[in-house]
DNA sequence: CGAAGTATCTTTTTT
DNA sequence: AGATACTTCG
């Protein structure tokens, strides 16, 4: 293989992917072809003699990393499996994994998510006697989060809270588990007390590469400069105008302090957009335009204009959903596209619903990804529960959500009795509850008694089962049979059957991925810890299901994608710009705008933008008004001609931003 | 004592 | 619509 870099990439590509040596800024637009270029960079390192594990590139989520390592692959024609391609989370698990013993772990870790830091947030409480009526659970673990993340201190926390969080602690430790923020400062505490195990890690990745930069948070790039003041061969690519990540700890100031920390860097700007049809990139010119904190930079292209964008008001949500799909049936008609080129992005997961709703009785094909989708659907949490407890029955966390799932008379009291057996001893609620089925003192009714048996046994008998078995999703599937999990779902919805069953299939899609993760012979001897990691780290494992289909996700999720034709649903005052989100800062409107400008960024070729007249919230309905943001985009680059519609684009516009002052 | 029924509130974005 | 807290029923 020799590649021929430039001819192969424009001036300021190829500079960026040709220069290996130094500190590299690139501050590189929407659609410049970034990820085209780092991948020729990385490829042009191996060509030049530098093994592959030297290097080390991250990303900000797993669809980027799987995305690069497969370009990458391909350039080599072969895969490139000692690459270093990973999220700094994964790169983080796999540091704390490798030094367990160095910062306290024995044998196997386990990652809580955030449904599981909720969880232990109110065991923790609840053992320390510590009353939550003031305080949600949901505003500690942010606050926690924020803590461990060194964006709050813990002095200056009330003595309650100081406990907690103490108690918080303690209890991850003897459950062997991280939360995500540990998958940050626990390597960076390790190099940072460890010197000789950061020197390993310097030595070893002389190359680093760094994808979304503005999007990494302040731990993150002080891990990564740790590693790269050995050799500081270190290239940074980021776009301060799609960072969207601020309240996660992003923290764009980053590109700034670069500069700072290797003064030698050379910059490089990539503002050529190859994606976008003119009118497109004009538009999200002029909006971003509008945000006064934010490099200057000068997108352009040398597309046509292309299609004027098209903006639309309808009634209801419904309406809107049958909007996108007639349009849809006709830019594929004219265009010869399959759905796979088609993208609906909303601004919060719950705008989905109504759209998947119409798509299923469309018979569209689609898919959803990222948010919460699938992993996080209660009955595939469940079941992860139960593999969660046969790979460690003493996650009480874990063992109180499968006890009682489904029914088996083991409620509130029975498990008061375990809560305070175990915590006389010190002991997990599993040894607990297999103390108290033996000894005859114990406080349980026969009957409690009997189911708990019962259960500890079928856990302990497929655990077995399960550890010894190459197939371990069959073992599964068996102890879902011997719990009745079919019926329970069914019951659990006696008025509608139809929900019953599609939750159940679910759980049987779950079982197939499981069941295919295990046969990939990539998996080689991995456990069913790595699996129930992998899940826990990127809810969005799903085998790669978007061809041929509809893309429906949300804003923050389609980053880094494109697609040729996208709808914005919803670009609503209140939904982008989120009112909660404004509320709660009313600087995060820059951030808003960032937003909606990734949205108009990822269409190569056409936009539909759409509002509602009123929305379906919460149990009612409510009036909405077109957002603020559209007014911020010259007239001209929206279609005018609106034959079949009731009202006109203009009309439409003129009438909303009417109502909207009279009501202001 | 646990299960089933009723009332009330809640939804921003994600590793 | 779903989760949670509280009440009532068996």
């Amino acid at each position: 293989m020799k590649l021929r870099l430039k001819e192969l990439l424009n001036t300021e590509q190829y500079e960026a992917a040709s220069v290996t040596e130094g500190p590299l800024l690139i501050i590189a637009g929407a659609g410049s072809g970034k990820t085209r270029m780092i991948t020729y960079r990385i490829a042009h390192l191996l060509e030049l003699g530098i093994p592959q594990r030297a290097v080390l590139a991250l990303t900000f989520t797993n669809k980027a990393a799987k995305e690069m390592e497969e370009r990458v692959s391909q350039l080599l024609g072969k895969p490139a499996k000692r690459l270093t391609v990973s999220t700094f989370h994964a790169f983080g698990l796999q540091v704390i994994k490798r030094h367990g013993p160095l910062l306290g772990f024995r044998g196997n870790i386990t990652v809580f998510d955030t449904q599981d830091v909720q969880a232990l947030i109110k065991e923790s409480a609840r053992e320390a006697k510590i009353s939550l009526e003031e305080l949600n659970v949901y505003d500690i673990a942010g606050r926690f989060s924020q803590i461990k993340s060194g964006l709050a201190s813990l002095d200056k926390e009330t003595a309650v809270i100081r406990q907690l969080y103490e108690e918080y602690q303690s209890h991850l430790r003897t459950y062997q588990a991280v939360d995500f923020d540990d998958l940050i400062a626990l390597p960076l505490e390790l190099f940072s007390t460890q010197p000789e195990v950061l020197e390993e890690y310097r030595e070893r990745f002389r190359h680093i590469l760094v994808d979304e930069f503005q999007d990494t948070s302040r731990q993150q790039y002080q891990l990564l400069r740790m590693i790269a003041l050995g050799h500081r061969n270190i290239c940074v690519v980021g776009d301060d105008d799609q960072s969207i990540y601020s309240w996660r700890g992003a923290n764009y100031e980053n590109i700034t302090d670069f500069e700072t920390d290797f003064p030698e860097v050379r910059e490089i700007k990539l503002e050529q957009n190859y994606r976008c049809t003119g009118n497109i990139l004009t538009a999200a010119n002029h909006l971003i335009a509008n945000n006064a904190k934010r490099k200057v930079k000068a997108l352009w292209t040398g597309e046509q204009e292309g299609l004027p964008l098209y903006l639309r008001t309808m009634d209801t949500e419904s309406d809107e959903a049958g909007f996108m799909i007639s349009k849809i049936r006709e830019m594929k008609r004219k265009n010869r596209w399959s759905y796979g080129s088609f993208g609906i992005l909303v601004r919060t997961n719950s705008l989905m619903n109504s759209i998947e709703h119409e798509l299923v009785t469309e018979n569209i094909p689609y898919s959803v990804s990222g948010g919460q989708s699938f992993f996080a659907r209660k009955e595939v949490k469940d079941v992860i529960a139960y593999l969660r407890v046969l790979a460690n029955p003493h996650n009480d966390i874990d063992l109180l959500r499968v006890i009682n799932t489904p029914r088996r008379g083991l409620g509130k009291s029975t498990i008061d009795h375990l809560h305070r057996w175990a915590e006389k001893r010190g002991s997990s609620l599993y040894s607990a509850a297999r103390d108290m089925i033996s000894v005859d003192a114990s406080p349980l009714t026969g009957k409690a008694k009997g189911a708990l048996e019962e259960l500890l046994s079928l856990l302990d008998e497929t655990s077995r089962r399960i550890k010894q078995s190459r197939q371990m999703a069959e073992v599964l599937k068996n102890l879902l049979e011997v719990i009745e999990y079919r019926l329970h779902l069914l019951a659990e919805h006696p008025k509608n059957e139809q929900l019953g069953r599609w939750k159940y299939d679910n759980v049987l899609r779950f079982l197939q991925f499981f069941s295919q993760w295990e046969q990939d012979p990539d998996t080689g001897s991995a456990t069913l810890y790595d699996y129930l990691n992998r899940i826990s780290l990127s809810g969005k494992q799903e085998p790669d299901l978007r061809e041929g289909r509809i893309s429906l996700m949300t804003i923050h999720a389609s980053k880094g994608l494109e697609f040729d034709c996208v709808f914005l649903p919803a670009v609503e005052e209140e939904i982008i710009p989120h009112g909660r989100s404004i509320e709660e800062d009313p600087a995060s409107l820059e951030e808003e705008r960032r937003l909606f400008y990734v949205a108009l960024t990822r269409a190569r070729q056409a936009v539909f933008i759409s509002s509602c007249r009123t929305r379906k919230y919460l149990k009612g309905r409510r009036e909405c008004l077109p957002s603020p943001f559209l007014e911020e985009i010259p007239k001209e680059l929206f279609s005018h001609e609106e034959t079949d519609a009731p009202v006109s684009t203009e009309e439409a516009r003129d009438f909303f931003s009417e109502l909207r002052k009279k009501l202001s």
